[in-house]
DNA sequence: ATTAAATATGTTACATTATAACATATCATT
DNA sequence: AATGATATGTTATAATGTAACATATTTAAT
């Protein structure tokens, strides 16, 4: 696999398109681990996936609420299990929010950059960073499971749009 | 200031001599920033430099509770936030929980290396990690305000400890 | 087709983490 | 002693997340 990293996504991108193969991949995701990809999952993937904001789990609560579906809590974080444990989407920790995963079905360790301005996040897959990271674990005989790597600052649109 | 980072605190290390050095530059920081060090800060301050391990806000409170102490969340969030202010602790995003900072009053964008067998925190502060992330950021046309690293995964201490 | 097991969802209740708002107290300076 | 600024007390509630058990749906074997 290439190390093409990905950078914010352009403002006047097609984002239907990236709906689709978002739903498209996680398909694929479920249907080469054996796991069902249910009406409930895949809408709430849709609701992760219609911006690069990262959602709350509640916000995701109401937008099935005004659907007309019942939907508790439960409801909401079962899905996001699901979808985390197939690595479709990534729970932001300083956020507690919820975003879509870029490439899913791959082994990673993402890095996100998160716009304090519009809320738009980055994933990257920097193996320059996990390398850096890991070199400093191991150095001090610890062994990583795990990273939580996110940025806060400013995206580059938010950037040229001064004085707000 | 030189680039030598904390590894683990040794198992068998003079605790107290870590609970005194906090206390002394909590004062020192606060001194030097016209803050008081009242006593439910200090408190606070010291009940997070138990261990090294973070503690999560109602810990706190249940300890202050069992002082005899009149306690309620306020009281316990207030003086986290001033002392994340004055940068004598950190919050670990991953745990909602907050550790002691091991070198207060410096400029700092830390990393944490966290043990999920035993909850030991070790903080880095590797100007390689930093560079990177910086990089792959402001390649992207990023401006970072503030980064959250945390990684989780085992300490040497538990490593060596097997079948647990 | 029928049933049993596994998986997914519904539902109620509650746990955990954090904050808003306003009253009172303490401190630093005049 | 009076004032303004800072800190704390207190009540209530918001926001995030989970436990536990009932029901429904799917899958696969009979």
């Amino acid at each position: 696999m290439s190390e093409i990293s990905a950078a914010f996504p352009s403002p006047g991108h097609n984002h239907d398109h990236c709906v689709d193969q978002a739903l498209a991949d996680a398909r694929s995701v479920c249907r080469r681990r054996g796991a069902r990809f249910t009406e409930q999952r895949a809408r709430v993937l849709e609701l992760i996936w219609q911006s690069h904001r990262p959602l709350g789990a509640y916000q995701i609560l109401d937008q099935l609420r005004t659907e007309g579906r019942s939907a508790q809590p439960p409801t909401v974080y079962r899905a996001l299990d699901f979808l985390q444990d197939l690595g479709l989407v990534h729970r932001l920790a300083s956020l507690n929010a919820y975003c879509g995963c870029v490439a899913p079905g791959a082994q990673h360790q993402s890095q996100f950059l998160i716009c304090r301005e519009c809320g738009v996040v980055a994933e990257l897959r920097e193996q320059a960073i996990l390398r850096v990271v890991t070199e400093a674990a191991v150095s001090r005989g610890f062994r990583i499971d795990e990273t939580s790597i996110e940025v806060a600052g400013i995206c580059p649109d938010c950037a040229r749009k001064p004085s707000r």
